[in-house]
DNA sequence: AATTTCTGCATTGTTAACAATCTATGTCAA
DNA sequence: TTGACATAGATTGTTAACAATGCAGAAATT
C-alpha cells in the first residue's frame, strides 16, 4: 500500500494499448485481469521501475489492481514459472534476484536463440517487419534525443522483442520477451556502467545486416551486441541494490 | 475417478528418481507435491498416454495424487502457460489440442534452437555429455529390442531434452523440453505413419556429427531428423481423435 | 418422432474465514 | 548497554463453503 500509492511502478505501458493483438499470442487462454497484472508487472521490469527483490505482497497489487487474491497469487505463480518472480515459501513474492549462474544461462540462451532469429531473417524478412523495425528504431532515437530514460531502457529492450515478432511466432516471442525481461534484472542487478544496457546505434546496423541479406555480418552485429551488454557485467559483485545497503548501514560491513 | 482409477496414465517415470537434481533446474521454488503433478501429465504426454482434448477433471486429479484442490489448480496453470493444458473457462482443463498453425510455430522454434544447441555442441561438448547421450542410445536400442513402444517414445523424446541438457543451461533445456512435449501432442493429432515420432538411427548419427566436430554435417543431421518428422505430418487433418470421432457418430460425417 | 425447453446434477470459479508462519517490537536479565 | 526471549501484529498458506456456469436427461410441444 505504502509505496505503490506513493510511486506506481505499473502505468499502463504505452503498447498496452497499440497492438492488442499480441497480447493473446503471449499467454493463451488467460483472464484478462490475471494478463494485465502479467503485464504490467513484466513492463515495470523490463524500464527497471521494479528492482530484484522488491516485495510484492499481496494486498498491495489486490489494491493496485482492484482484483482479488486469487488473481494475485495465479499472477504471481505465472510470474515465478518465467523466472521474472521468486516466490519463497511463507515469506512472499519478490521480484527476482538472478544468480551469477542464472545470468550466464540467460545470456548464453539469448547468444544461441538471437542469433539463429537474425540468421532466418536474412534469407526472409517481410516489409511489414522491417518497416516495423525502422519505426522502432525511430521511436528509439526520439526517447534519446528527449532524454527520456525510462523509455530508452524500455524500447532498448523491447527492440529485440521486435525481431523475434518478425518470425511471427508466438512461441519464439515468448521466450525471447522472457529472456530480455530477465536480462533487465541481470543489469540491474551487475551492470558497471550506464550505457551498459543500450549501446546507441548497434540496433541500427542489426537491421542493415538483416536487409542487406548477409547471414555472417547479422550474425556478427547481433553477437557482438550481447556481448558487448554481457561484458559490461560484473557477475563478481551485485551493486546497488538496496537491501543490501540498508544491511550493510545497520550490521558488518 | 473412472478413467484414471481403470488406467491411470500418472505411473512415476524412471527418470523421477534417478536424477532428482535436474528436476530443480526445471521449475524454480514449486512446492513438490505442485512439481510432482506437473511432471507426471509432462510425462504422460511425452508418452502419448494422455491425448489431445483428455478432460482432467479437478476431483479426478486430487484423488489421484491425494492433494487439495488448490495445488491441482495451480499445477494446472502452469501446464496452461506451457500450452500443454487448455483452460476453458467454466469449461475445465484439458490436454491441449494444438492448432496447425501453432504446429508449425513449435516446429520452427524447434529447428532453430536445437540447430544452435547442436552447432555449439560441436565446439565444445563434455565427456559426461558425450557418455550421457550414447547411454541414452542405447537405452533407445534396448527399447526397441524389447519393442516397447512407451519406452521407445518416451526415449526419442527425452534425446532432444538430453541433447539440451548437455549445455548445462536450465534455460535451454526447460525451452527444448516445453517444445519436445508439446510435439508429442502434434503428433498424436497430425501424425500419419507410425514411425513419424522416431526415426530409427538418425540419433546416434547426430551424435556422431557431433563428436566429430563438423558443425555443418551436426546443424544437416539435426535439421534432416526434424524435417523428417516434421514432413510426416498432414497438418490439414486431424486424424483418430476420439471426442470427433463421437461427434462424427452421433451427429452429421 | 423430432426438436425444444426445462429441471437437476455435476463441475468449476470465487470468496471468506481459519491456520500457520514470519517479523518486529518490547521486556527482562546479564 | 547488549543480548536473548516472548508476545503481538501482519502476511502468507490452506481449507471449506457458497455461487455460477455448463451438461445431461426428462418432459412437453409441434
Amino acid at each position: 500500500m505504502q509505496l505503490l500509492t506513493i510511486f506506481n511502478p505499473f502505468p499502463p505501458t504505452p503498447n498496452e494499448m497499440t497492438n492488442a493483438t499480441d497480447q493473446k499470442l503471449d499467454t493463451l487462454r488467460a483472464d484478462p485481469d490475471e494478463q494485465i497484472i502479467v503485464d504490467r508487472i513484466y513492463s515495470a521490469v523490463m524500464e527497471q521501475k521494479l528492482a530484484p527483490r522488491t516485495k510484492l505482497s499481496e494486498q498491495t497489487l489486490c489494491e493496485t489492481f482492484g482484483v482479488g487474491r486469487m488473481r494475485v497469487r495465479r499472477a504471481l505463480l505465472l510470474l515465478s514459472s518465467q523466472g521474472i518472480v521468486e516466490l519463497r515459501s511463507n515469506r512472499g513474492a519478490f521480484i527476482a534476484c538472478p544468480s551469477p549462474d542464472e545470468a550466464r544461462e540467460v545470456f548464453e540462451a539469448r547468444l544461441m536463440i538471437e542469433t539463429g532469429i537474425v540468421r532466418e531473417l536474412t534469407r526472409e524478412i517481410s516489409t511489414a517487419g522491417v518497416d516495423a523495425l525502422r519505426s522502432h528504431i525511430k521511436e528509439e532515437d526520439d526517447a534519446r534525443a528527449r532524454n527520456d530514460q525510462t523509455e530508452i531502457i524500455r524500447l532498448s529492450g523491447e527492440f529485440h522483442v521486435e525481431l523475434a515478432k518478425c518470425h511471427n511466432n508466438s512461441v519464439l516471442t515468448r521466450v525471447v520477451r522472457e529472456l530480455v525481461t530477465r536480462s533487465s534484472l541481470i543489469v540491474a542487478l551487475f551492470g558497471t556502467n550506464k550505457d551498459s544496457s543500450c549501446p546507441d546505434d548497434e540496433h541500427a546496423s542489426i537491421i542493415d545486416a538483416i536487409v542487406s541479406g548477409d547471414p555472417q555480418s547479422a550474425e556478427d552485429n547481433i553477437q557482438h551486441h550481447l556481448l558487448h551488454v554481457k561484458n559490461s557485467l560484473d557477475l563478481k559483485q551485485s551493486q546497488n541494490v538496496e537491501p543490501d545497503l540498508a544491511k550493510i548501514l545497520t550490521g558488518r560491513m
